[in-house]
DNA sequence: AACGTTATCGCAAACGTTTGCAGAAATTAT
DNA sequence: ATAATTTCTGCAAACGTTTGCGATAACGTT
């Protein structure tokens, strides 16, 4: 029933706890026999350390928070799971804690981190996040911070993001290329980095090949699947059509995708699609959505590896490092 | 940089560390004036209990322990989702683990998690766990135990399951009742309790319509994408098609419906298709998938509910519950 | 024979909290 | 005035572990 102590195989054993201790962290100061002794009672009770005092004496635990919007959302439980890999090998565990794309929640989430003394935190922050004055206490406690996608801009910590403005310039003109010009763009919050980066991109994409933006063609909205639904939807209504839309991400895509069937319009002879993100969902749907391959799980994995790497270097601090990795355009049949 | 504690707002204030603790957990032995002393320094210095010590001290911590075959699952990202949300609100926060279906690992995260001294452990087990010794221990310990959607049948915990059986009998008969009669049943590993239940309703369905089973369209393979697509072109290959494919669940209905398009038949004309979960993408494809609709989000959630009453009922040790959910049958127009 | 080594082990403190108990100070009752 | 309360605070132990240091005994060395 209760979990057995050092102390009670000292007892059982007639030694005291430090030699149990060292006996079973295999110290040389210690004879084998009683080693052996030790390891076999060990054994035979299931020993298993409590790690709570080892934490409290060593000052220092093994676990990692991780701090997501929405755990469900395809992009990021892949990302944790990558997270969960690295950590997994390199013997530390993840707390896993959603905010809901609340900011409040996200700043209980991060309270309830440090509480916890975990030994780093991975994050990507919520769509209304504005203030980061709570991951500035984490960096002040020396927890090492890594975001990953979305980060916090005014805050000088490690990152592992995309080239958004980048990746969606990159998209965009491949549309104009297929020669599509009435290029709607459905982005996200207005104060969401990753959102302002998409949006960017989108405008020197058309501006470099001369093409003027329409206002009607930049719908703001959420990141879900309703929101990009709601824009087509809107669009339909006020019966001014693009000829492609370029979606800040899948889920948006893919609302919007249904809309369009919809109304009986086809794609992409009506109207081309784009997505972001690469949810395994735009490789099934018919047609196909091309959309831009953002490595979630690589994304978590490299976060980790990072996070690691920075708890692991003990006090020498490490300073911050940006890892953006490549994103590419797989192109499908909705183009 | 470091984290400030008790003792030392005690020392600042020159008073005991007995005190300021009383003083934080406002006891009514402490004068009201010490009492805000205490409390403005303590917001001034952004103190936050050491919930390592606490643990220790109290010999409980809020953290549960989580573990899942894979994170990134549909079905197992939504359920973890719903074990947050509700662990959130209890003051509660979550270790998540994944097995990656391998058993090994799947005892390294049940010994890692009674290592962390976890309150209690909601858990389904991977796909070749045969052994649960591991669970054992756990229940040994008197760590309250959960499991979700897939236990151990030979341990008599808590769980939160569906009527697999019924399920699967009412799916079949569906198709039946539709004029499908020649149909195969895609399951998965033979030792996992969801696949053998799966498996007898669907071979019930039949019997009680006096239809035989014919050996051929009973596949054998694993839980993904690529069982159902290796399945389906087997039975291609034998030239021996069924009129419609029960499949034990969606991503293997997925994996038959993108062989099925891929040979140029046409759904639900001349092949039908019902998956099992409901993941959202059944609703995406194109014809969207009549599917088995398994409350992910619930199981999740009732599941938590049940460990945390678990937990706080102490000492007295409840009996085992088993909570059963309802599932639904989603016709689309697959079938 | 006296000393220095080596091998083996235990004591006690420490990590940050909580809490029973006792003690001091202030108040009230006699 | 003293005694009896009440109000407030501190001491110390405990949770389970790790670790510096000292202690003991059994050696080998001159």
């Amino acid at each position: 029933m209760k979990h057995i102590t050092i102390t009670d195989i000292a007892k059982k054993l007639g030694i005291s706890a430090s030699t149990v201790s060292r006996a079973l962290s295999d110290h040389p100061d210690i004879k084998a026999e009683t080693k052996k002794k030790v390891q076999q009672l060990a054994d035979e009770f299931y020993y298993k350390p409590n790690s709570i005092a080892q934490s409290l004496k060593n000052n220092r635990t093994t676990i990692i928070g991780v701090i997501v919007p929405e755990i469900k959302h395809d992009f990021f439980s892949s990302a944790i799971s990558g997270i969960e890999e690295v950590a997994y090998h390199a013997g530390y565990t993840i707390i896993v804690c959603q905010s809901n794309e609340n900011f409040e929640r996200e700043v209980v989430n991060t309270n309830s981190l440090i509480h916890q003394r975990v030994a780093g935190i991975v994050a990507s922050i919520s769509q209304d996040t504005i203030n980061s004055d709570h991951f500035r206490t984490v960096v002040a406690r020396g927890i090492p911070l890594v975001f990953f996608d979305r980060a916090c801009s005014d805050l000088d910590v490690s990152k592992v993001i995309i080239d958004d403005a980048k990746s969606a310039y990159n998209a965009v003109s491949y549309l104009i290329s297929k020669g599509y010009h009435r290029i709607a763009h459905f982005t996200g919050p207005r104060d969401l980095e990753i959102s302002k980066l998409r949006l960017q991109g989108y405008l020197k994409a058309l501006s470099d090949a001369l093409i003027p933006s329409v206002e009607d063609f930049i719908c703001y909205g959420g990141l879900h699947e309703a929101d990009g639904y709601n824009s087509m939807d809107h669009l339909i209504n006020i019966n001014h059509l693009p000829d492609a839309i370029f979606a800040v991400n899948d889920p948006v895509a893919i609302g919007a995708f249904q809309r369009i069937k919809e109304a009986g319009l086809r794609i992409p002879q009506d109207i081309g699609i784009v997505g972001f993100s690469n949810n395994k969902i735009t490789a099934l749907v018919d047609p196909p959505l091309t959309t831009v391959n953002q490595p979630s799980f690589e994304m978590g994995k490299r976060s980790a590896e990072l996070l690691i790497e920075m708890i692991e270097s003990e006090k020498l601090p490490t300073l911050p490092k940006t890892i953006v990795l490549d994103t590419e355009l797989v192109i499908r049949n909705s183009t």
